[in-house]
Order: structure tokens, then sequence, then C-alpha cells
DNA sequence: GACTAAATGCACTACCGTTGCATAAACTTA
DNA sequence: TAAGTTTATGCAACGGTAGTGCATTTAGTC
């Protein structure tokens, strides 16, 4: 059994072949790729197939949902002990309006806010956009 | 000339019928609203003639566009001042998850970041998701 | 009033997210 | 290992939103 099928199983997510796949194409990406994205890389995938991949990912905690902004949903591999759902835990995702690729910057966590009165907080979302390091060349 | 036509004229918009309808309802709501809200509002209202006539209010300023992470586009009037083009302008936006408003915060404005080397930012987006002050009473 | 430019209405396309249902694959247990 | 059950997959289809092309109307100009 590879790395990759224990690490899934741990999970509670049965590892087959398409799973294991797209963990693999997930893990070589740098960036966030949305569900198109990820259709083309297979071409004999089912979007279906993908699509619900995706969201028992995002339920087990293997992935986590990114919304930059472009109209369409992204997905990034959350790091080793990466807690999405803790507020504290949230970082910020930039979004390249030149190659119009979306990076995860896991090292610039958002601070807390300040809300007014009678406001709750459960969730935070925040998306630069601009020029990446790559297209600044 | 009301004093909306003449605030029209002066963004360079001819003020025509719509227009003003468009304006004064965006003008009574304290939240931001998408086009389905706005055509509802409206019952006699084209579908594209709204999409149109918000899209020339952006770009002449009188609006800003707001993703607010529900994956449909929400417009609401800019301040007098706001210069939504500017990134020390930007403010940020809350949307509920019981009613699914999106009410702009314009009084939170949004620190510049710190960016990693050779990235540049050109818009800044954030949205805070949780329960509005009218849904926690 | 004739001409020109802009605004509107209608039809239609494309894309994304999502669901229902039938089938296939994988686990369970006798 | 065969039967039965759960889970995953494939296919088809729906619904909503953004967006465009084109003909028509409306509004400004001369």
């Amino acid at each position: 059994m590879t790395a990759i099928e224990q690490f899934l199983e741990q999970k509670n997510i049965r590892p087959t072949a398409m799973r294991i796949l797209v963990y693999q194409f997930l893990d070589t990406k740098e960036i966030a790729v949305g569900l198109t994205a990820i259709e083309h890389a297979f071409d004999k995938a089912e979007r279906t197939t993908l699509y619900r991949t995706l969201k028992t990912f995002e339920e087990k905690g293997v992935v986590h949902q990114i919304d930059d902004g472009t109209g369409t949903t992204k997905y990034a591999l959350c790091e080793a002990g990466c807690n999405c759902d803790v507020e504290q835990d949230l970082h910020l995702h930039f979004h390249c309006t030149k190659c119009n690729e979306t990076t995860c910057l896991t090292d610039h966590k958002i601070q807390p806010m300040n809300l007014p009165d009678n406001f709750t907080a459960e969730d935070v979302n925040l998306v630069v956009k601009g020029i990446c390091d790559k297209c600044n060349d």
C-alpha cells in the first residue's frame, strides 16, 4: 500500500484509482485548481466523479475550497495540520490576473477582524488580485 | 431635473427611466443586491437591460461589484468620494449565512497586505461570512 | 423633421454546479 | 467463495448566471 493510499484511508476515504490520481494531481500543483482544469488533465475523467471526489475530499479535510472571485470554485490540498474550519487558520489567496492562477499564501494568515456590534464571524475569505511572481519577471 | 438625474449626467450616464429606477432601488437598499434580486423588484424589467445598466454604472464608478462567495455577483452603490479602484479605499463585505444578505462594512477598511517577493497587488476582496446583527437578535 | 448614436428587448449560447438514477466495483458476512 | 450490501462511478439531465448578437425603439443633434 502506497503512502497516498494509507493517507486516504486514515482520512476515512476509500483509496480508489480515481481518487489517488486526483490526489496526486493536486499534490503536484502548487496552485489551486478548478474542476474543469482537473477534468482536462485526465482526458477520460468523468466530470461528476471528479466533482464528488473533491466534495468528499473537502468533507474529510483533505482539500479546501477557494473562491478567488473568478466565479469558479478552486481546490487546493490542505497542508499537514491545516484546519480550514478553524478561523485562526485561514490564509489568504492570491489570484494572478495575467496567468489566471490562484496561489495559496499559506504563510499569510488573516488577522482576526473587528466587526460591528452583533456581527459574528464564521468564515473569512481574503483574495488579493494582481500579478504573481512568475508573471512579474 | 431631479438630483438623481443630475448625478447621473455628471457621471456621464444618460438618465433614462430604467436607470433612475435602478439607482433609486439601490439607494434604498443598505445591502448589496444581485441581478436577479433587482429583476424581481421590477416585474417588467428586462434582465439584459439591468445587466447592462449595472455594467455601465460600474464603469462610471456609480456602483461597485462584490463577490461574496455565493457565486452570484452583487452590486452596491459607491459612497460619496468612494474610489473603488484605489487600493486604500477597499472595505470589507459581510455575508450573512442566515438571511443571505451581503452588507458593505464601509467603515472597515482593509489594511495593506504584506505579499511575498515579486507579487504586486491590484485589488483586494475580503468577505466575512457569519451572522449579521439583524439575525443575531 | 431627418439623421445619428445610444439604450432597450428578445433570443440564444456557454459554462458551472448539482442531482437522480442505473450500473459497476468493492467490501462484508455467512 | 458466493450472496448480499454498501459505496463509487458513469450518464443524462436540470437550473441558474453571465454574457453576446441583432433588430428595434428611444433619445439627443443638426
